[in-house]
Formats: structure tokens, sequence, C-alpha cells
DNA sequence: AGAATTAAAGACCTTTTTATCTTTTATTTA
DNA sequence: TAAATAAAAGATAAAAAGGTCTTTAATTCT
């Protein structure tokens, strides 16, 4: 479904969101602690988001990865549009070179129901919302 | 979502259960080429469901693979099991350790309902069911 | 200024997935 | 029975995903 750097990446933003009381910020060992992901691997990550303006960092002592207003605001879509592309919300169950309507794949029309209801839900779910839920609701990130 | 393999094995068995009129016999070559499949992955995709009893198969001249009656009742997520397992429809989306409504991530009850879209449309409907619908319909497998 | 801290960058390694090629075995038909 | 056909089996290869390690650059604090 989605990558493995994909739900990294989306467990780690939701991360740092939930805890962002007075623009908190994390270094990669104490997220990565947290979350039970490979230290090097994280790294890499968040290094690729950076650039892409979906999370915020500063080097050096107290520096560390967090979440500006502007990222908090961003859909969680956006993340995996990152990292996975949006192919996975766009191309065909049974692996067709298009999906549409007028080319239908024998699944087509029952797949296009749970897809767009999982793109729908990424779409239209800010990480702020998700993190206030996750505060709010009892909601795990491990 | 689905992995190649598996795709590649729902659509070679979907066009065998259409064209199945007779008991119809189709060569590895032909359904290779037929579906624009890489004809020595598929052999070896295909290897691997006869003996699960998915799909059946006949060596040497006029021999090649076909479906029973037994093998057209199947449901299609049989197929998926065979290849990818069903984990798809059992894990969790951000890929947290366990998938539980008493242990859920923050997306777990709206991924939930897609999933289970999913998973039900593919446990409903038999290969033969699906195959009639390519025949009455206009689905396409290419 | 110098030491400490932390992200950035880049080279490397491992595993899994996808795909190819060659040889063997079973079956048919002439 | 011999030749032809087609799947089975197995060894190999290429590409992608997942993960590690080392060095460099930026920042802070003393
Ligand atoms: S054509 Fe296959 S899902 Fe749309
Ligand atoms: S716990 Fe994540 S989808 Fe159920």
């Amino acid at each position: 479904m989605l990558s493995q750097k994909c739900k990294y990446a989306i467990r780690t933003i939701l991360y740092l969101a939930s805890k962002n009381e007075e623009g908190e910020k994390k270094d990669l060992k104490k997220i990565s602690e947290a979350l039970k992901i490979p230290t090097p691997y994280l790294g890499k990550i968040l290094q690729e988001l950076v650039p892409k303006k979906i999370i915020s960092s500063i080097k050096g002592p107290n520096g560390g990865f967090f979440l500006t207003e502007q990222n908090l605001q961003l859909p969680v879509i956006k993340i995996i549009e990152a990292i996975d592309g949006l192919t996975l919300f766009e191309a065909c169950g049974l692996g067709l070179h298009v999906c549409s309507d007028k080319h239908p794949c024998p699944i087509h029309n029952d797949f296009k129901v749970a897809r767009d209801h999982l793109k729908n839900m990424f779409a239209n779910k800010s990480i702020e919302e998700l993190a206030k839920e996750i505060n709010s609701k009892h909601f795990m990130l491990i």
C-alpha cells in the first residue's frame, strides 16, 4: 500500500505535530527512538522532506526537526505525494497502463470506490487536525 | 497495492476464465503475448499456482494452462492469498505492528473502511462471476 | 576562537522484487 | 519409436527498496 519510507514519514510528522506545543524541536535520535525507526534511514527520509517544505529543520545544538504553522496546514496527502507520488490513487488495480471509465479493467468500478475513499481521507485531513485527534482521542503512533 | 506478480496472475486467470468455452487450453506464449506480460516471468508465476490448485495445466503438444470447474469457483481473493498473502487486508496502514480497534493508529477508522471494501470485493466475487462480467460488459484485460 | 551538537550529503551494503535463460520432464502424434 | 511440443525446474541477473556508515557543514555555547 504505502511504502515503508512513506509510513515512517507520516508517523514522524504526526509525532512532531502532536508534540508541537511551543514549536518544540526534536532531534533525529529522539524521534527514531520514540517511534522505533532505524536512525540513519529516518535521517535520509527527513532530509528529503525539508527542501520539499513538508517539514522544517535547524542545525546545531538545540536544533532538530519541527513543523511550522505552514507545515501543519498541509493535508496528509502532501507527505505521500512527496515520497511515493500519487500513482497509488491513480493507477489501475490490476496494473493496466491507464485507469479510466472509458477503459475499465474488471475490478475498476469497485476498486475506484475504495481508492477514492483512501484518497479523500488523506486529502481532506490536515496534519494539524489529525494531530489534534491524536491528542484528544487515544491514537497510537507505535 | 497488489504486487506486479499478483496483478499478472489475476489478469491471466481472468483471461483464461473469460475464454473458458469448452475447457479451452492456452499455452504460456499465447497468454503472455495476449496480455503483454514477459513470457519467462509469467511461466514462473503460473508454475507456482498449479500445485496450489488455483489453475490447472497439462504438458506436451496441445497442452497448456486452463481452469477446471473447481478453479472457476474460487473467489479472486484466493489468487491474492496464494501470491501476496492476506497482509494487505490485515496490516495497519501506517505500519504499526498490529492493527486493531484496541490499538488504533490515527488513520485506523477510515483506513479500515477502505481496506474492508477492497477485501469484500475480492472475497465475494468468484473468478467465474467476474469472467462472465468481462464477457457481457466490456471490461479490458490489457 | 574552540568545542560540542546536530542536520546534510554521499558512498556503500543487503534484501526483495522483477525478470531472463537453460535444461529437464511429460505428453502427443506421426 | 522418434520427433515435436509444452510445462517444470533451477540457476542467474537486473532493478528497486530498505538500511548503514562516514564525512562535511552549520549553529550554539563556553
Ligand atoms: S482500470 Fe483498473 S482500476 Fe481502473
Ligand atoms: S492500526 Fe493502523 S490501520 Fe488499524
